[in-house]
DNA sequence: CTTGAAAAGAACTGCCT
DNA sequence: AGGCAGTTCTTTTCAAG
């Protein structure tokens, strides 16, 4: 497990904030040259702090208003019909975010859609029709706040 | 709405892969001039195609290896109590998401812990004890596959 | 749209404290 | 570990076809 100092822990956040953000920079907000920021963020990015870096979609500016969560039970369960489920549930253009999970349901979507009767298309003729599906819960997105998180 | 053409939609999908890629090594796997890539990109991020720009932290290698998903249904539901309920539990270091949302739940939070042990901990300490809170469900995470999207 | 090139800035390196 | 100075690379902008 990898731990972090405090002045690690301030780089990280800030650029969980902003990503775009230059050693130079951040380093000028810490009392820290640009070579020893450096150093510090390509210790964090060796030790594997950081996920791969990837650039989020403003969906709703591509026309995608509407994001539901699904929780979804299935009927069977064996071996076959999660690797069934699983194929099928990512051949939905429509689903961003696949979780196996424990508890009341087997499985977590994200799905979005381009308004509430798009998204009602896409539950009864794809998530409806995948195999082996029982129950399914729907969460429709009001507002989303990501928070800075446990560190 | 802004619209995008095929060759767009191949740089947004290469950006969502992988943010690291240059203009010019994007262009060249589409046959496209350095500066024609950076143009293109250029016009997309001003036409706000792309969110903010952040890190996603791998919350495994730093010692929190349990994701959970909680669905919260408030008991009192007046204006009053929404905004208690949120500023609440923006006080939680745990809660990474909160999503307001429609449904059998009013809230999904994205809660992480460091093991099963410390998820009961939040979960009766910080999470029961919010103002407002009836019925909570709990999904623990064990698999998560970040799929293209809808473009 | 392309190629070529130049300027600015950020990433990276070696050496020193 | 951090700072300084310098090199290399990408980004960003421009000129011309």
């Amino acid at each position: 497990m990898i731990e972090l100092d405090d002045i690690d822990r301030q780089l990280v956040l800030a650029l969980c904030k902003d990503a775009t953000q230059s050693a130079g920079a951040l380093g000028r907000e810490l009392g820290l040259s640009q070579p020893a920021t450096w150093r510090r963020i390509k210790r964090l990015k060796d030790a594997g702090v950081f996920g791969p870096r990837r650039v989020d979609l403003n969906l709703e500016a591509l026309g995608f208003g509407v994001t539901v969560f699904l929780g979804v039970k299935l009927a069977t369960k064996g071996r076959v019909s999660l690797e069934d489920f699983e194929r099928a549930v990512r051949a939905i253009p429509e689903v961003q975010t696949v979780q196996h999970v424990l508890g009341l349901f087997d499985y977590r979507l994200r799905v979005v859609a381009q308004d509430l009767p798009d998204f009602e298309r896409v539950l009864r003729r794809r998530i409806m029709t995948l195999p082996g599906v029982g129950n399914v819960e729907a969460n429709v997105v009001l507002s989303e706040e990501l928070l800075p998180g446990p560190l």
